[in-house]
RNA sequence: GUGAGUGUAGCGCAAUUGGUUAGAGCUUCGGAUUGUGGUUCCGGCGGUUGAGGGUUCAAGUCCCUUCACUCACCCCA
């Protein structure tokens, strides 16, 4: 019988890699302490509802790439996509954005979309994620920003590239949305056959199509920035404004046109070249009508995800730091099996002074044993002469040197020395 | 969902135009005067060549099917 693999789009995060995640997810907890944003652990399935009605019904995440299942209730339940929409959710639904209060929420974890894996991209993939809730104001929008800006310069990040746009607001796209309509309409016979359906159904989105005669005809398309009301123009102008003052440098993109469609105004994304096809490792925007959409009041939104799958490509690619490794100071080794019981509880002594040390709990020869001792600062020996005198021989693995201590001062002994 | 490329030991690889019993290296395990690691030396374990079928005297090698992985399209983190 075969032996059962991970689903595709999926993978194992094994111990040569794990502790490296820990030095990135401990680097954006340092960072969003700074930043004054509170974790919370959310659900990582929610009603399929909430994303239909909160990602939007024609975005390619609701129509062909959630995990969505009935549970044994009947109830239809859909692995998260992404993570604002869940965060808007708990806000309303804990009250935590009421009477004028605004809520600075952070959060990490896997995300799950039915996609063709690739470099970069997978079914199960992780993303950092902060939400800052109930504040329309511009420097909400360049807090955020800002914040990836930092978690990525502290992670050792380089050659990154931010990029911005305005998408509008619900006074002004509709405006735009039809003059875009009225003019790919008159270039019809020179659309990709998916730009067609787009056409009616989300026409912003061609402004993004790759392909190259859309891209010919977008060119030329009506620039949105034509059709911002007064708010959504100054309001982008106040982000750009408060960008310059922070001494970030961006680039504008007036066909941004992000696949979600709670975006409102402010949308971003920063890009590295060293991802491959799927270069973007992070985006966000505001969402001043997502609350709303999903039945709650209007409460506005700005955020944004990181992919740590892919900040992890981009370190490694560049050679950044993860910190240490982290690794055993002390191995404990037994000469003779009568001594295999003493070796176990001076293991654990040392373990509850907080000293990181191992033993052989397999049967090893002590010359096996001797030899693991791989990467550790000390060896602690014990046979039948150290259990008689009541004593360890502790040998610092660096200079070779060796010891005979009594066992009652060897805690003090290498707790003074790791 | 579409396209291309790749599947040989735990890992990264080799095997002439199809030709004996598929090989080294690293890892692992054991050993080198029976109480002392990293280096060195010696040895052992380790494979239904992704799977199934076909062509052939003969298939890791050629053909078909299938599965998996990778990259790209699409889309995005």
């Amino acid at each position: 019988m075969a032996i059962i693999n991970a689903p595709r789009g999926t993978r194992d995060i094994l111990p040569s890699e794990s502790w490296k995640w820990a030095y990135i997810i401990n680097m954006a907890s340092q960072t969003m302490k700074d930043f004054g944003f509170s974790e919370v652990h959310l659900p990582i399935f929610e009603h399929t509802e909430l994303f239909s009605r909160g990602v939007g019904e024609t975005t390619d995440i609701v129509e062909k790439e959630m995990y969505t299942f009935n549970d044994r209730g009947g109830r239809s339940i859909t692995l998260r996509p992404e993570a604002t929409a869940g965060v808007v959710r708990a806000t309303l639904e804990n009250n935590l954005c009421v009477q004028g209060a605004s809520a600075k929420l952070w959060s990490w974890g896997p995300m799950f979309r039915h996609e063709r894996p690739q470099k970069g991209r997978y079914r199960q993939f992780y993303q950092i994620d902060a939400e800052c809730l109930g504040i329309a104001g511009a420097g909400a929008d360049v807090e955020i920003i800002s914040l990836t800006i930092e978690l990525f310069r502290r992670l050792g990040l380089k050659n990154l590239e931010v990029v911005i746009n305005s998408v509008g607001c619900e006074k002004c796209r509709p405006v735009y949305r039809q003059k875009l309509i009225e003019y790919f309409e008159g270039h019809k016979d020179e659309l990709c056959e998916t730009c067609l359906t787009r056409l009616d159904r989300n026409p912003l989105r061609i402004l993004d199509c790759k392909n190259e005669s859309c891209g010919h005809v977008a060119d030329n398309a009506p620039d949105i920035y034509d059709s911002l009301c007064d708010e959504c123009r100054e309001h982008f102008a106040e982000v750009r404004k408060g960008l310059e003052r922070l001494g970030f440098s961006y680039r504008l993109n007036k066909r941004l046109v992000r696949g979600l469609d709670y975006y409102t105004k402010t949308a971003y994304e920063i890009l590295s070249g060293d991802l491959g096809s799927q270069n973007a490792v992070a985006g966000g925007g505001r969402y001043d009508n997502l609350a709303s959409s999903i039945g709650g009041p209007k409460v506005p939104g700005v955020g944004f995800a990181c992919g740590v799958d892919r900040v992890m490509i981009v370190m490694e690619e560049q050679g950044c730091s993860f910190g240490k490794m982290p690794a055993v100071d002390v191995y404990v080794a037994a000469l003779g099996d009568d001594s295999r019981g003493a070796v176990q509880v001076l293991t654990y002594e040392l373990r509850k002074n907080n000293i990181a040390a191992e033993c052989d709990t397999s049967g090893k020869s002590f010359k096996a044993q001797m030899k693991a001792v791989g990467s550790c600062k000390f060896a602690c020996i014990i046979g039948t002469d150290e259990i008689a005198n009541h004593s360890v021989s502790v040998k610092n693995l660096q200079d070779g040197l060796q010891e005979t201590i009594a066992y009652d001062d060897v805690t003090e002994y290498i707790k003074s020395r790791v």
